[in-house]
DNA sequence: AAACCGGGGCT
DNA sequence: AGCCCAGGTTT
């Protein structure tokens, strides 16, 4: 018996039941593969429900606005994503009467869509014969056929997506790519493996040599950055101000509060030296946090929330907001914010 | 080719 | 603390 039809034959046993398998709606494959990329399915999940349910079609995406779609994201991450759909949306509605692309070559020319979700798309709601290539494929193909090209370099891309069209069954595309990733998310798993239970025990070549643990290869070796942030609620009766984060950085086009951001960690008593220069007004500390540790895949975040009671509100800049207490949770705001958020009543 | 872009869960 | 997740875009 080949791999396509081990790997399919595993698919049928002990693949999960999930809403955005039996469909071949692009639009609903969409939604759910974009807000799968990087993301488990267990965290994704709840975000597919609330998408399906307040978008059912196309149209009513489009006819969202960008704030409010990411509202709906608030929380999970990598937020260009939702930027990317609500363009991609309005591009189809406009350019493309409403119609979602089935076929890759239609797909690839969309915002937010690579070679992997062009070939998921195509391949589950077309039938095209596209093989996918994410990270459970490089860590099945990887360890069964025993190959140490690093993922991470475009020669590693090139070959796996090579193998992986090779082993596809041309017949059944999309049950086949739905199985191998399936299978690398249960059995072939990055962490302790199921290689006692598994179809491919006999010709593994990763288990023969038992470099399960070392295989896939990463170059790796990512940097990240230390960063510093002060945010400043200002209070004054029932209103505070925020600000839409416009520039290029993190959470573009999310909320947040006025922010004094340090190369280096300050005392509370510079913090204290700043607000004095910063603030034209008399101030009042109500509150402040310990350093809150946050945590990107590039950066480590030290955050501080100061709470200050001020006799009135004064804009710093144009991008600016006034609002009350009670409209803050329209806004979206990045986890470590909305944390705060909701464990300080503001009053 | 390398850097950038979140947040959560598991080990 | 480190790694990885149904990746894609920008530099």
């Amino acid at each position: 018996m080949d791999f396509k039809d081990k790997i399919i034959d595993w698919y049928r046993i002990y693949h999960r039941e999930l809403p955005w398998r039996n469909t071949t709606d692009p639009y609903k494959i969409w939604l759910s593969e974009i807000i799968l990329q990087q993301t488990r399915v267990k965290q994704g999940l709840p975000y597919y429900l609330k998408f399906s349910e307040a978008f059912p079609t196309i149209i009513d995406f489009a006819n969202a606005s960008e704030d409010y779609v990411l509202k709906l994201w608030e929380g999970l991450g990598y937020y260009s994503r939702a930027r990317n759909m609500h363009k991609t949306a309005n591009h189809i509605v406009d350019k493309l009467g409403a119609e979602f692309p089935k076929s890759y070559a239609d797909l690839i020319q969309l915002k937010g869509i690579g070679d992997y979700t062009a070939s998921a798309i195509s391949s589950f709601s077309a039938n095209e014969v596209h093989a996918v290539v994410d990270g459970n494929v490089f860590r099945v193909l990887s360890r069964i056929y025993g190959i140490s090209t690093p993922i991470d370099s475009s020669l590693g891309k090139k070959e796996f997506k090579n193998l992986a069209s090779e082993l596809i069954c041309s017949n059944n595309p999309g049950l086949f790519n739905q199985s191998i990733m399936e299978f690398g998310a249960i059995q072939c798993t990055p962490k302790n493996p199921k290689c006692e239970s598994c179809p491919f025990e006999d010709s593994c070549i990763a288990f023969a040599k038992n470099q399960t643990d070392v295989l896939p290869i990463k170059k790796n070796a990512i940097k990240q950055r230390t960063r510093y942030f002060e945010y400043l609620i200002l209070i004054n009766e029932n209103q505070t101000i925020i600000k839409k984060r416009t520039e290029k950085d993190i959470w573009q086009n999310l909320f947040d509060f006025p922010l004094i951001e340090n190369p280096s960690p300050k005392s509370e008593e510079q913090i204290i030296e700043q607000l004095n220069q910063i603030i034209t007004t008399s101030f009042k500390v109500a509150s402040v946090t310990a350093p809150i540790k946050h945590i990107l895949s590039h950066q480590k975040l030290w955050v501080r929330f100061w709470k200050l009671m001020v006799p009135d509100l004064v804009i710093f800049k144009n991008k600016d907001l006034i609002v009350s207490f009670e409209d803050i949770d329209e806004y979206a705001f990045p986890k470590v914010v909305d944390n705060y958020l909701s464990i300080h009543e503001l009053e």
